[in-house]
RNA sequence: GCGGGCGUGGCGGAACUGGUAGACGCGCUGGGUUUAGGUUCCAGUGACGAAAGUCGUGGGGGUUCGAGUCCCUCCGCCCGCACCA
């Protein structure tokens, strides 16, 4: 409760804002009012922001508080605007790090996992966050993973699920797959053991059918960052080339074998051909090792090499000559030897291409290595330059820009765009076994979704594997296919696989003894549907409700997405090919693109401390002390100098940490927002300071120590001055038009600058005697201003200025654009470009009048130092420029 | 290597479509009040200069009455992808 001193000054004092009492009080009362249940049928126009949901890891980290602060100025901002607004939480809860723990301290994945919800969840509701509760999700529920079966199954109906062989990186020891991030210099990182490279049957989402529609639909992901757009762009990778067959010269290719299949973008180079280099596990390369041990050996020293980035990134480029020639499509006496290469890889194009060391810096340094013609295609357009060209060829620099064709028969003197054309239209004329020797391809990149992982803690794949029917889905009506819980972490490998009991199962077809598919999903595939989740209330029959989920009377898409710019590839766009498929499946009425608006939130970032032995301290350790220009550290314990170190990603290994459970404690959820809010754009790393919260924290104070004054005045009206009250007004509408706007536009922290503004205004305006109604209104719409950011304060504020309801509750006000217009402009004056004085014109003054104002200035005749003037240019409400 | 972004005071950053550069905050300086559970108020704070003024948005050039903003060029930093044919 306020309390109010009387003071010498007659100014009344306020006892200091305390949010340990009133953040808690706000709170109940907000959920005793369940003002934050959404309700699927209210009229009102809907909106739907959501943050990515989080890992339940045990504790949210700051980078969460900053996540949720902004999702939440947005969700209470659309609800004061009038919106439905659903703004739900849910817990990606299935991983890898429930099994280590399982392992490590012998806890159930399972208790380990809601043990740490129930903590972050409290932790999520101390920062007072404006969440419809009871929509709340966690993966690893059975009653949520049931519905990801069911989509599985419906998925695969529709051809969108594919079991087949990949490549894959297999431990031998720990008998697992591994990514390729986990397999260093060709060894399993836990393990020590030589990876294996293994072709093992898995299950795949067939994202690959939908590689152009994912990439043309990018076009109309307007509010989307450019950066994450060109990013998934650049993953889908779309390359339009030929598809060129080479005849093989019969006496060495194997049998049956005729041709050599290449795709190219680059056909215009085809004169520079000076090799073909095929993959080792191009089917030509296993078909001429039957007979060549020396190239069997290759192949497979190739394919020990591994596939981590380290082996790829140090790999030299080797090559082996298979003695077979293939013959060039436009000159049957042009004999070009085929080799196999280390770096072709089988999985993109035909895993063969023909190589032009002119051209390609890869092609260059494998001719120069192998003794190959490197014969120059193109020259530079601009003669001047061909001599240099030639010669940076030579010395083993290809040039790979586009320009003049030469030593191209009959492209010799065309442009790269011409002979592209030329050659395409040629060799599609040119027949080879009386089909078209080269056909247009469009290639893309992005592989198919590998889903299977061979984990205990993730949804099961509803399969069953029959001796007799083969692979069988688990009917609709036998599902969930729930995880057992008493499953053990003693042996490495798979706990479902290892389990007594759980994987025998009867056959869905012939009702014989099978065995259930003991994969379990990647924990992708939880997080690509989740939000459609969200917007059913209590249908369990069906993954979605249709009614609810999206078209007319539906939530989706999400109108605003925040996040981390680290998914904007892989979460992101599997998000989006689940739109897709859940359209195809019938799971989704409409909508394609699951996120109408995206926003990427940089990072949390803070100094780092490392004590003289060079171990890293962290923050809450440290004590700095400034004198004047330098800041030094001291270990609060002993005193011991603390260097400071450069500021980095918040990492427990950094030690630069600070735990939000301590700030929320000690500062109050509203300082912690407010400051995570206003000191950085959101898209940018916010530096995490004490300094900084200490500023947030005395902007607090500063509001209310504003608030209750302006509720303490007892002043009538009568005594005020008017033009402090009108002044009050226009700067509480200015300001609200502003911070509108930067609301809107997620411009958080210029929000909070004008919002700063408006309290140096107001307080300006309560000292120049403003009335108490003109003060009581404006401080009433900064309180609605603020509110989103800081809604404990705005609510005790709102009490305090006596207003009704809630201010979570209240109606954003609107701005009165009359107040917006000044009667009279000031506009800077120039002097050919340079300011040399003010006017101060009626806001109607047209332009002759306002020339006739400046040039009646004393500054200006004085600049002008009697030279005539020759031109007067006036930018209504803007500037005057004299040109003399 | 390819692609993208950025470069503004001591710091974080403002400046909508070219129109008073440095809003707002942090820090710092000086002063007042009070005194300590993270005080508050006033004044100042881009550089140089006593001042009028001059110079200032990574460097150089250009377009324009006018450029942080547009164009060319160079430099630096950050991020993404990386043997993709």
């Amino acid at each position: 409760m306020r309390r109010f001193i009387a003071c010498p000054a007659d100014m009344t004092q306020t006892e200091r804002y305390n949010s340990r009492e009133v953040e808690p009080r706000w709170r109940k009362e907000w959920e005793a009012r369940d003002l934050f249940r959404t309700q699927n049928d209210d009229p009102r126009p809907k909106y739907y922001v959501l943050e990515m949901f989080p890992y339940p890891s045990g504790r949210i980290h700051m980078g969460h508080v900053r996540n949720y602060a902004m999702g939440d100025v947005v969700a209470r901002y659309m609800r004061a605007k009038g919106f439905n607004v659903l703004h739900p939480m849910g817990w990606d809860a299935f991983g890898l790090p429930a099994e280590n723990a399982a392992r490590d301290n012998r806890v159930n994945p399972r208790d380990w996992t809601y043990s740490n919800i129930a903590t972050m969840k409290a932790q999520l509701q101390t920062m007072g966050l404006s969440l419809d509760w009871s929509r709340e999700l966690a993966t690893c529920d059975p009653s949520y993973y049931k519905h990801q079966q069911k989509m599985f199954l419906d998925f695969w109906k529709a051809g969108l699920v594919e079991r087949k062989s990949a490549k894959v990186n297999w431990d031998p020891v720990d008998m697992t797959v591994l990514a390729n991030e986990q397999v260093i210099d060709g060894r399993g990182w836990r393990s020590d053991a030589l990876v294996e490279q293994r072709d093992l049957t898995q299950w795949f989402f067939k994202i690959t059918a939908m590689s152009e529609e994912l990439l043309t639909a990018l076009d109309g992901l307007d509010r989307w960052p450019d950066k994450v757009k060109l990013m998934q762009r650049n993953w889908i990778g779309r390359s339009d080339g030929l598809l060129v067959r080479w005849a093989l010269k019969s006496d060495e290719a194997p049998p049956a074998v005729r041709e050599l299949e290449v795709f190219t973008t680059r056909p215009d180079t085809i004169f520079g051909a000076s090799f073909m280099a095929i993959s080792p596990d191009h089917p030509l390369a296993k078909a001429a090792s039957t007979s060549n041990p020396d190239l069997a050996a290759f192949c497979e020293a190739c394919r020990r090499m591994g596939t981590s980035v380290a082996a790829l990134e140090t790999a030299e480029k080797v090559g082996f000559d298979t003695g077979i020639r293939a013959i060039h499509p436009f000159d049957p006496t042009w004999e070009v030897p085929v080799y196999v290469a280390n770096f072709i890889l089988m999985e993109y194009g035909t895993g063969a291409i023909f190589g032009c060391p002119s051209g390609d810096q890869r092609d260059m340094e494998f001719a120069r290595k192998y003794g190959l013609p490197v014969t120059p295609v193109i020259v530079p357009a601009d003669e001047s330059a061909r001599a240099q060209a030639l010669v940076d060829v030579a010395n083993a620099k290809p040039f790979l820009d586009d320009g003049v064709m030469i030593n191209s028969r009959f492209l010799d003197g065309m442009t790269t765009t011409e002979a592209l054309e030329e050659v395409a239209r040629r060799l599609h004329a040119t027949t080879l076994d009386g089909k078209p020797v080269a056909v247009r391809k469009v290639q893309y990149r992005l592989r198919d979704w590998l889903i299977s992982r061979q984990r205990y803690w993730g949804c099961p794949i509803p399969a069953i594997h029959c001796d007799d029917c083969g692979v069988v889905p688990v009917p609709d009506e036998a599902l969930p296919v729930t995880l057992p819980n008493d499953v053990s972490f003693d042996r490495p490998g798979n706990p479902l696989d290892h389990h007594p009991v759980w994987k025998n199962c009867a056959c869905a077809q012939c009702g014989k003894l099978a065995r259930r598919d003991t994969d379990t999903m990647d924990t992708f595939v939880d997080s690509s549907w989740y939000f459609a989740r969200f917007t059913d209330t209590e249908n369990n029959q069906a993954p979605t409700t249709l009614s609810a989920v999206d078209g007319k009377s539906g939530w989706l898409p999400v109108k605003q997405y925040i996040g981390g710019v680290e998914h904007a590839i892989l979460h992101l766009l599997y998000s989006r090919f689940f739109a897709r498929a859940m359209k195809i499946t019938g799971h989704l009425n409409e909508v394609e693109e699951p996120f109408d608006g995206m926003f990427t939130q940089g990072m949390v970032v803070h100094e780092t401390y490392r004590s003289p032995d060079g171990s890293y301290v962290l923050p809450s350790d440290v004590r700095i002390e400034s004198d004047g220009a330098t800041r030094r550290a001291f270990h609060i314990d002993n005193g011991t100098p603390i260097e400071i170190g450069p500021i980095e990603k918040m990492s427990k290994s950094k030690k630069n940490v600070v735990d939000p459970d301590d700030i929320l404690a000690s500062w109050g959820a509203d300082t912690a927002r407010w400051f995570m809010l206003s000191d950085s754009p959101p898209d940018r790393d916010v530096i995490w300071s004490e300094e900084g919260v200490q500023g947030a924290h005395r902007f607090v104070q500063r509001i209310w120590r504003f608030i209750n004054d302006v509720a303490g005045l007892t002043s009538g009206d009568g005594a005020a001055d008017a033009a402090a009250s009108l002044q009050a007004r226009k700067a509480a509408h200015k300001a609200l038009a502003q911070v509108e706007r930067c609301i809107e536009d997620l411009g958080f922290n210029k929000a909070i600058a004008f919002i700063y503004t408006l309290v140096n205004e107001l307080d300006a305006a309560l000292k120049a005697k403003a009335s108490r109604s003109a003060l009581a209104d404006s401080a009433g719409m900064l309180v609605q201003m603020f509110a989103p950011m800081m809604p404990h304060l705005a609510e005790e504020c709102w009490r305090t200025l006596g207003r009704e309801g809630l201010a979570a509750e209240a109606t954003w006000p609107k701005v009165d654009r009359s107040l917006l217009q000044e009667d009279e402009v000031t506009l800077p004056v120039q002097i050919n470009g340079r300011k040399r004085a003010e006017v101060t014109v009626s806001r109607s003054a047209d332009a002759r009048q306002t020339e006739a104002a400046v040039l009646a200035l004393d500054a200006v005749q004085r600049a002008l130092e009697g030279k005539p003037v020759r031109k007067v240019i006036v930018v209504p409400q803007r500037i005057v420029n004299v040109v003399a």
